[in-house]
DNA sequence: ATCAGTTATAGTCATAATGACTAAAAGATA
DNA sequence: TATCTTTTAGTCATTATGACTATAACTGAT
C-alpha cells in the first residue's frame, strides 16, 4: 500500500461501508513495581516507526476478541491473556487511511510472558508513555480508568499477580495501578472482608525481616466482587 | 434488498471489509411505575415485523453516537438523550445479511417524550419484552446491567428524572432498575449522604398525606460518584 | 373545630465498618 | 542474646449502616 492511500469500501448493495475493522488490546502488566502498557513498534506506514497498540485488522468469520489476541500472540509472542473490552473507537478520522473503526480490548497479564530477546514488543511505564501512532494514547488513558475503576470492586487484578502472592506485592500493584498509598494494616482488612483475597498456610522466605505470609484471590476468574456498599438498607419481605 | 441476500464488501486494497456498521441505542426510560426499554418494529427483512432497537447502518464521515441520536430521531421522532457508549458486538453472525458489527449505546430519557401517537415505537417493561431481532436481547440485557451496576455509584439517574422530584419518585426508580425495595429513611440518608441529591425549597403538593419536599441532583451531568467506598485507608503525607 | 387516615420527614440506637495507630512475631545478623 | 527489619495482629475512637419509632403536614369526615 502506498504512502497516504486512502482505502474506500463499497459494499454489494452499493452503500459505502468501512474500509476495515481492527482490534486493539490495551495490555497492561506490574513492571517494575509500576503499572506498564505493552507497545509494539509500527513496521508500516501509516505512522511507520512510531509505537502502537499490538492490535490490527480484524478478518471475516472472526469475533473482535480472537482479533485482539490473535494480533497480541503475532505480535507480541505473548499466548492466552484476560480480555474484556473496553470500547469502540469509530470516529471517522481516526486513522488516516479511511473509514477505520477499533475495537479496543483490557487485556491483563505478568510482564514475565514478554520474551522481550525474541520480540520487538517492549513495556512502558503507564505514566510516561512515548508518542503514539493513531488515537492510541486516548484508548490507553480510557483502559487505565477502566482498570482503576474497577480495582476495588472486582477480583480484576488476580489476572495481575502469580497465583499466590504477599501482600506486600499486592499492595504495590493495587499503589501502582490506582497511584495512591494504603495503609498496611487496613489494606489487608479490606481485601480479605470483601472476600477478594484469602491466606494460604504458605509463607515465602523473604531476605531479611519476618517471611510473609502467602494469599490468593478467592475466586479465579475475574468479575465484579458480591459486597454491596453504600446501597441503603433493603426492606424485608 | 431481497430476502437471504448476503450483503459483503471489498476495499480499495482489496481485502474484505465489513459490509456495513449499525449503531444501536437502547434507551431506557421509567413508565408507569416500571423500567421500560424503547423498541420500534422492524419495517424490512430480515427480521420483519419484529421488534428491534431503534437503531440502523452508520454513514461514513459519521462518529458512532451521531447515528445511534440520528436513528434514535428518525424511527421515534425523540430528540436528544443522554448516550453512553455500551458495547460492540462483532460476531459475524450475529447479522443475517453478512458481517454487520454494531456498537451499542446505553440511553436514557423520560417516557414522557416519546409521542405515541405520531411514531410506531412503543415501550416495553425491561422484563416483558417482545421477541427481538438480532442479537438484541443480549444488547438490552448488557444495558440493564450497566444501568444497574452505575445506579448507586454515579449520578445516571439524573437522566431518567425531571429536573425536580420527589423521594418517593427517586424511590420508586431506584427499585425499578434495581428490582429491589429499600427503607424510605435509609434511602434518603444514603443519596444526601453520597452527595448525589441535594433538598431544594419547594414542596409538592400531593393528592393527600403531608406534601413531599422536592429534591434536585446535585451535579447535571451523569458522572462518577465522588465517595469512595471500600477503599481502604490511605497514608497521609 | 376535632379526629381519623395518609403520606413524608426526622429522629433513635444497636451493630458494623473505617481510619489511624500500637504491639508483637519471626526471621537475619552482629 | 541483642538488635534490626519486615510482617502480622491487635486496639480504639469515629463514622456509617440497618432497622425501627416518632412527629409533621396535609385531606376529608364527623
Amino acid at each position: 500500500m502506498k504512502e497516504d492511500t486512502v482505502i474506500t469500501a463499497v459494499n454489494s448493495a452499493g452503500y459505502p461501508a468501512p474500509a476495515a475493522i481492527t482490534a486493539d488490546p490495551v495490555v497492561f502488566a506490574p513492571w517494575e513495581g509500576r503499572l506498564a502498557v505493552l507497545l509494539a513498534p509500527r513496521r508500516e506506514t501509516p505512522y511507520e516507526g512510531q509505537w502502537a497498540l499490538p492490535g490490527g485488522f480484524m478478518n471475516p468469520e472472526e469475533e473482535p476478541e480472537e482479533t485482539a489476541q490473535r494480533k497480541l500472540t503475532e505480535k507480541t509472542g505473548i499466548g492466552s491473556v484476560y480480555l474484556e473490552q473496553l470500547a469502540t473507537y469509530g470516529s471517522p478520522r481516526r486513522d488516516p487511511r479511511g473509514w477505520i473503526p477499533s475495537v479496543a480490548y483490557l487485556a491483563l497479564t505478568h510482564a514475565a510472558v514478554l520474551r522481550e530477546k525474541e520480540s520487538e514488543a517492549r513495556w512502558f511505564p503507564a505514566d510516561q508513555l512515548p508518542d503514539l501512532a493513531f488515537d492510541h494514547a486516548r484508548i490507553i488513558a480510557d483502559g487505565i480508568d477502566r482498570l482503576r475503576g474497577k480495582l476495588w470492586y472486582s477480583n480484576i487484578a488476580v489476572t495481575l499477580l502469580p497465583r499466590r502472592f504477599t501482600l506486600v506485592e499486592a499492595r504495590r500493584l493495587y499503589e501502582a495501578i490506582s497511584d495512591v498509598r494504603y495503609e498496611v494494616s487496613n489494606f489487608r482488612r479490606t481485601l480479605e472482608q470483601a472476600e477478594i483475597i484469602r491466606p494460604t498456610e504458605e509463607v515465602q522466605q523473604g531476605l531479611t525481616g519476618r517471611p510473609a505470609r502467602l494469599y490468593e484471590f478467592v475466586e479465579q476468574q475475574p468479575s465484579w466482587s458480591s459486597r454491596r456498599s453504600r446501597i441503603p438498607g433493603t426492606l424485608r419481605d
